[in-house]
RNA sequence: GGGCGGCUAGCUCAGUUGGUUAGAGCGCCAUCCUCACACGGUGGAAGUCACAGGUUCGAGUCCUGUGCCGCCCACCA
C-alpha cells in the first residue's frame, strides 16, 4: 500500500490537490492499472490518443482533449472493458522542422543548408526528446490513464515500417504517383504545402491594367489587348491571352443568371441586381464587339507580342476568359497559377516556370533574373509604364495565400511531386460514414466530411524537408526494364513503374533500402523528398498496433471504439485515417467519432500563444488542480461549436485575478488593479521585466469546479469523522429512513443519467447530474438530515451503512472526471469503512480506479418519496424565507402551522423533526383545520398554506410590504390561467390532463390569494 | 458564392419529444464565521428568450424571413 494521507482528524478543512496527484499517479502507475493485454475473454473498449505535436507544449485544447478521452477510458474500464488508450506524439514534419530552422537562424544565424541534412535531423530529434518528455509529462500530470509501454512515435520503427509498406503497396497499385503539378510553394522553407497548409489573408495590393500588342494587326483589327493583373511579374512566364470562345453567350448566360436571381431577391438588394443588369447591358453595347472580334483573331491563330522578354504568344479561345469582367480578356501564366495551369493544360500551352525555389527569378525572367518578386514587380511595372503599356493602377484589397508554417506568401510552383490517387481511397471513407460503419457525433459534422471526400481530389504527399519519412523511391535514370527484371526479378519487395515526366523507372523498396549499386551497373539515387506529416499520422489507429504484422494487438483492439478529436481535423486527419484502415487493414479505424467544441478566449478569438491569450494547463493544474480543470472542461463540453473562457491573469503577489484585456494581453508587465504591484507576462524579455514575478494566465471558469472538489472533500471528510463505530452489514429496507430512500431513489437515478450521458459523450449532462446530485442533494439535504440519526446509537447503524454507500458511489461515478480526489477519498473511505454496500456489503476494492462502475438499482426509484420531499423542500423553503425576511435571528426557535390537505399533511407531518433541525421551526398543526396564529406572517405554497407564529418577532410593514407584492404575482398569475381556460378552443383541443392540470393550479392559486388576503386584512389592523 | 454554429439574467452557459410562474455558476444586495465546508450557509434583486412574420388551444422550443457575431469550404485575371 501506498504511504497513507494524514489520520483522519487531522484532514485540512480544504482540498490540498497537490500531493494526492503526485500520489495516486505513481500509485496506479506501480499497479499496472493503466496497462492492456489483449484478452479475449473479455471486451475491449480502445482509444488511440490524437499524437500531439512535438512542436510544443500542450495547449488547453489539449487539456480538454485528453481529459475527455481519459474519462471515458476511465469509465469504460470501471465497467469492465479490457479498456487500452494508447499514447504517442507526433513527428509533425513541417511545423517541427520550422520550429528549429527558426531558431537555428535566430541563436546562430545558420540556415538548415550551412549545417546539412545529418545536422539538421540530429538538431531535430534533440528538440523531439525534449518535447516529447514534456508533453507526456503534461498527460501524467493531468491524470491520463494512457498505457505508457506502447508509447508510440510516428517515427519510430514501428510507425517506420507501417509508412514504408502502406507506401509500397499503394505504389504497386498504382495508387500514388510522380507528376509535375502547379503546387502551392513556401519560398521560406522552400517546401510544397498542402492546400491544408495555406491559410488567406487580405492584403492591400494593387490591379494593373496592361497592354500587349498584337502583332502585324489587320485594319480594323485592336492594336493592343488590355489585360489586367495583381500580379505583374508573371507576365514573364505568360504564353496566352485568352478571350471568351462565345462572348455573347455568355453574357447572356450572365444576364439570365442575374434576371433569376432578381426574381427572388429582397426588395433592399434589388438595386445592386439592377445595377449589375444594367452594366451588363452596357458592356454588351462597348465591349461584345471588341470580344468578337478577338475570339475571330484567336481562332484565326494570330500572336500577341509579350513586352519585356519579346516573346511571341497566341491569343486563345477559352472559356476561362469572362466577358462579363474586366476587359473580357485574360493574361495565362500557366505555371504560376492554378485556373491558368488547367487552361495551360486545355489549350496545349507551353508552361514558362519563371521562378527558383527560393523565391527569386530564374533564366527564364530575362533580363530581371536574379530579381526577388517584390523587385520585380517594381520593375516590370515601371519598364512597361516605359514602353506606354501600362493603361491603369488600380488599388484594391487582395487576398493572399500564406503558407501556415513560415508565415510567408505562397507561390504557385510547377514541381515535381508525389500524389496519392483518391478517387477509390476517397469513395472507401465516404461509404463507411454513408453506410453507419462509422458514427460521427455531432453528426452534422459528417456533412464537411463527406462534401471534402467527394472533390476526390489527389493528395500531394511529398515535401522538400529533412525530417520526416523519407520517400522510399529511388531512381535509375539510365537503367531499362531488362536491368530492373535482372536485378530484382526475385525479389517481391521491390516494384517499378515508369516515370513519365521524367522519363525514367522509378523503383520502390518495401522495407529495406536499397544500396546505390543495388542494379548492376547503374547508381541509385533515391528521392531526397519526406512524406506529408499526415500520411503517416493517418496510418496511427493501426500502425501504432504493430500493423503490417498481425500482431494479437491488431486482432484485439482493432477497430478502436472511439476517436475524440475537435473539428479542425477532420478532413486532414480523420478522413485519411478511415481510407487508410479500410485500405490497409480492411476494416474502419474507428466505430465512432466524437468532435468537442473548441476553446475562445472571452473574445471569441482562438487561444495562442501569439496573441498573450493562451491558457497553460501547467497554470491551471498548479492553482485549481488537476481534478478541477478536468471537471471544468468536461462540465463545458455541450453540443456547440465554441466555448468562450474570458481569461485572467493571476497576480503572484495578492493572488487576485485580473481581466486580460487586448491592450493588456501584449504588455510585457501588467499593475494588479488590487494591489497595485507589478509583475510580467509572457513578453517580459526586458531584464528589469523578467527580474518581476510572473503572472500566469488562467480564467475563474475553473472556479466553480475547484470549489467543487472541496465542497465533495468535506463531505467525504464529514462522512470520515462519522465512521469510528462502523460496521458493515445489509441494510433491509423496513431500516431505511424517509432520508435514505429518497437519496437512494435521487442515487439510482443519477447513475443512470450519468451512464447514459457518457455513452452518448453528453459531457457536460454527466457533469452537471453529478454536480447538482452532490451539491444540491446529497450535501444541502441528505447530509443535513442525516446528521441527527448519526448522533443516536439506535439509528446511527444504518445511517452510516447509507450514507457511506452513497458517498462510495458518488465517488466511483466522480472517478472519470476527478480521479484523484476520489482516488484520496476511496483510500480513506477505506480504512474507515473497508467494506460497503447495501444488500451485501464486499470489501472495496484496492484503487477506486478498479472499482466496478455503479449499476443504477432502479428498484429504488421511487416516485412517491420524491414527491414527499419537493413538498418537503418547497416548505423548508418557505420558513426560511420568513425567516430571512423576518430578520429573525438563525438560533432565534419560530413556531408555524401548516394548513393543508389531509393527505399532504400524511406525507409532510413525519418531516417535522427536519424542520426543526433545518430551519429551527416547530410545527404546530398540520392539516386542513390549521388556523393562523393572531400575529403570524403568511407564506403560500402549493397545496401548503403557512403561518409562523409571529409574537413579538414580527416586522408589520416589511411584511404588508411583502405581502402585497405576493398578492399581485398571484393575482397576475390567475389572470393568465382564466384567460387559458375562457379559451374555448383549449378547453376543447389541449389534452385533457393538461386542462385539469390548469384547472387545479387555478384553486391552487385562488387558496394561495385568499390566505394571503386574511393575513393581509388582519396586519392591516395591527399596523 | 455555398455551408455550419451562435444570439436566453451584468458575464459564461443549460433548457430533452411544443404544455404550470424560463434555470445554473459567477457577479450583485442582505444576512450568518450554526459543531464537513466562508472555495461555505440562508434569503433576495435581476430576463419584451436578437428581430419580424407564420403554424398551433398553446412557441425559448417547430416553419419562413431579417439582422448581428463566429467558423468552415470554394473562388477572386
Amino acid at each position: 500500500m501506498p504511504q497513507q494521507p494524514s489520520p483522519i482528524k487531522d484532514l485540512p478543512t480544504q482540498y490540498h490537490h497537490a500531493e494526492p496527484q503526485r500520489r495516486w499517479y505513481s500509485f496506479w502507475e506501480e499497479q499496472g492499472y493503466f496497462h492492456s493485454e489483449p484478452d479475449p475473454s473479455r471486451r475491449p473498449y480502445t482509444i488511440v490518443i490524437p499524437p500531439p505535436n512535438v512542436t510544443g507544449a500542450l495547449h488547453l485544447g489539449h487539456a480538454l482533449n485528453n481529459s475527455l478521452q481519459d474519462i471515458l477510458i476511465r469509465s469504460k474500464r470501471m465497467q469492465g472493458f479490457n479498456a487500452l488508450w494508447m499514447p504517442g506524439t507526433d513527428h509533425a514534419g513541417i511545423a517541427t522542422q520550422a520550429v528549429v530552422e527558426r531558431r537555428l537562424l535566430q541563436e546562430e544565424k545558420k540556415s538548415r543548408h550551412d549545417l546539412g541534412r545529418e545536422k539538421l535531423v540530429e538538431r531535430i530529434w534533440e528538440w523531439k526528446n525534449e518535447y516529447e518528455q514534456r508533453i507526456l509529462g503534461q498527460l501524467k500530470r493531468m491524470g491520463c490513464s494512457c498505457d505508457w509501454q506502447r508509447t508510440r512515435f510516428t517515427l519510430d520503427p514501428v510507425c517506420a515500417r507501417a509508412v514504408r509498406h502502406t507506401f509500397f503497396g499503394l505504389f504497386r497499385d498504382k495508387l500514388i504517383y510522380r507528376g509535375k503539378r502547379l503546387v502551392n510553394w513556401d519560398t521560406f522553407l522552400q517546401t510544397a504545402v498542402s492546400d491544408d497548409e495555406v491559410y488567406h489573408e487580405a492584403v492591400a495590393g494593387h490591379f494593373w491594367h496592361l497592354r500587349y500588342p498584337v502583332i502585324d494587326p489587320r485594319p480594323g483589327e485592336p492594336t493592343h489587348v488590355t489585360i489586367a493583373t495583381t500580379r505583374p511579374e508573371t507576365m514573364l512566364g505568360d504564353t496566352a491571352v485568352a478571350v471568351h470562345p462565345d462572348p455573347a453567350a455568355a453574357l447572356d448566360a450572365a444576364e439570365a443568371e442575374l434576371t433569376a436571381k432578381l426574381a427572388e431577391t429582397s426588395d433592399k438588394d434589388r438595386a445592386e441586381v439592377e445595377r449589375q443588369l444594367a452594366a451588363l447591358a452596357e458592356r454588351r453595347a462597348t465591349v461584345l464587339p471588341t470580344l468578337i472580334g478577338l475570339r475571330d483573331m484567336a481562332r484565326a491563330g494570330r500572336l500577341l507580342r509579350l513586352p519585356l522578354v519579346d516573346r511571341e504568344i497566341p491569343l486563345v479561345a477559352d472559356e476561362w476568359a469572362k466577358p462579363e469582367l474586366g476587359s473580357g480578356c485574360v493574361k495565362i501564366t500557366p505555371a504560376h497559377d492554378p485556373n491558368d495551369y488547367e487552361v495551360g493544360k486545355r489549350q496545349n500551352l507551353p508552361m514558362v516556370n519563371i521562378l527558383n525555389p527560393d523565391g527569386t527569378l530564374n533564366g527564364n525572367a530575362g533580363p530581371y533574373q536574379g530579381l526577388t518578386i517584390a523587385k520585380a514587380r517594381e520593375r516590370v511595372v515601371a519598364d512597361m509604364e516605359g514602353l506606354g503599356l501600362l493603361v491603369e493602377v488600380e488599388d484594391r484589397e487582395i487576398d493572399l495565400a500564406h503558407s501556415d508554417r513560415s508565415k510567408t506568401p505562397i507561390e504557385p510552383y510547377l514541381a515535381d511531386q508525389w500524389f496519392v490517387r483518391m478517387d477509390r481511397l476517397a469513395q472507401s471513407a465516404m461509404d463507411a460514414v454513408s453506410d453507419g460503419r462509422i458514427k460521427i457525433v455531432p453528426s452534422r459534422y459528417a456533412q464537411g466530411y463527406l462534401d471534402w471526400l467527394g472533390e476526390k481530389r489527389d493528395w500531394p504527399v511529398s515535401r522538400q524537408l529533412w525530417w520526416g519519412h523519407r520517400i522510399p523511391v529511388w531512381y535509375a535514370p539510365t537503367a531499362s526494364e531488362a536491368d530492373l527484371k535482372r536485378a530484382f526479378a526475385d525479389r517481391d519487395d521491390v516494384v517499378w513503374q515508369r516515370d513519365e515526366e521524367g522519363d525514367r523507372w522509378l523503383i520502390c523498396a518495401q522495407e529495406e533500402d536499397l544500396a546505390e549499386d543495388a542494379l548492376p551497373g547503374h547508381t541509385l539515387i533515391r528521392d531526397d523528398d519526406v512524406l506529408d506529416t499526415w500520411f503517416s499520422s493517418a496510418l496511427w489507429p493501426h500502425s501504432t498496433l504493430g500493423w503490417p504484422e498481425q500482431t494479437p494487438e491488431l486482432k484485439y483492439y482493432y477497430p478502436t471504439s472511439v476517436l475524440v478529436t475537435s473539428r479542425d481535423i477532420i478532413t486532414l486527419w480523420v478522413a485519411r485515417m478511415v481510407l487508410t484502415g479500410l485500405n490497409n487493414v480492411g476494416d474502419v479505424p474507428f466505430r465512432e467519432v466524437f468532435i468537442h467544441p473548441k476553446i475562445l478566449d472571452g473574445y471569441g478569438e482562438t487561444m495562442s500563444k501569439s496573441k498573450g491569450n493562451g491558457v497553460d494547463p501547467l497554470d491551471v493544474m498548479d492553482k485549481f488542480g488537476a481534478d478541477a480543470m478536468r471537471f471544468a472542461l468536461a462540465y463545458l463540453t455541450t453540443e456547440t461549436q465554441d466555448v468562450r473562457m474570458p481569461v485572467e491573469f493571476e497576480c503572484p503577489h495578492c493572488g487576485k485575478l485580473i481581466e486580460q484585456t487586448k491592450k493588456n494581453r501584449v504588455l510585457p508587465r501588467v499593475k494588479c488593479t488590487h494591489c497595485g504591484q507589478e509583475f510580467s507576462t509572457q513578453w517580459a524579455s526586458k531584464p528589469e521585466d523578467a527580474a518581476l514575478p510572473r503572472g500566469p494566465v488562467v480564467s475563474e471558469r475553473f472556479e466553480l469546479a475547484r470549489n467543487f472538489c472541496n465542497k465533495l472533500w468535506n463531505a467525504a471528510r464529514f462522512t470520515l469523522t462519522k465512521l469510528d463505530a462502523y460496521a458493515a452489514g445489509p441494510v433491509a429496507d423496513s431500516e431505511l429512513a424517509v432520508e435514505d430512500r429518497w437519496v437512494l431513489s435521487r442515487l439510482a437515478t443519477v447513475t443512470r443519467q450519468v451512464t447514459e450521458a457518457l455513452d452518448s459523450y453528453r459531457f457536460a449532462d454527466a457533469m452537471r447530474a453529478l454536480y447538482e446530485f452532490a451539491w444540491d442533494e446529497f450535501c444541502s439535504f441528505y447530509v443535513e438530515m442525516v446528521k441527527g440519526r448519526l448522533q443516536d446509537p439506535v439509528q446511527c447503524t444504518t445511517a452510516e451503512r447509507v450514507l457511506t454507500h452513497t458517498l462510495d458511489t458518488l465517488i466511483r461515478l466522480l472517478h472519470p472526471a476527478m480521479p484523484f480526489l476520489t482516488e484520496e477519498i476511496w483510500q480513506l473511505l477505506a480504512v474507515a469503512a473497508p467494506a460497503r454496500g447495501l444488500d451485501s456489503p464486499t470489501s472495496a476494492a484496492a484503487s477506486v480506479m478498479i472499482a466496478p462502475w455503479p449499476v443504477a438499482d432502479l428498484r429504488r426509484c421511487d416516485a412517491n418519496i420524491e414527491a414527499q420531499f419537493t413538498g418537503f423542500q418547497e416548505v423548508l423553503r418557505g420558513l426560511r424565507e420568513i425567516r430571512s425576511r423576518q430578520n429573525i435571528a438563525p438560533k432565534t426557535p419560530i413556531r408555524f402551522a401548516a394548513r393543508c390537505s389531509a393527505e399532504t399533511a400524511r406525507l409532510l407531518e413525519p418531516m417535522s423533526r427536519y424542520f426543526e433541525s433545518l430551519a429551527g421551526a416547530q410545527a404546530t398543526v398540520w392539516g386542513p383545520a390549521a388556523a393562523p396564529p393572531e400575529t403570524h406572517a403568511h407564506v403560500s405554497l402549493k397545496g401548503v398554506e403557512l403561518f409562523v407564529d409571529l409574537e413579538g418577532l414580527i416586522d408589520i410593514k416589511a411584511e404588508i410590504v411583502r405581502l402585497e407584492k405576493e398578492r399581485d404575482r398571484l393575482g397576475q398569475a390567475m389572470a393568465v390561467k382564466e384567460k387559458k381556460l375562457s379559451n374555448a378552443s383549449f378547453v376543447e383541443r389541449a389534452p385533457a390532463d393538461v386542462v385539469a392540470k390548469e384547472r387545479s393550479s387555478l384553486v391552487d392559486l385562488q387558496t394561495q390569494l385568499a390566505a394571503v388576503e386574511a393575513t393581509l386584512a388582519k396586519m392591516a389592523q395591527r399596523a
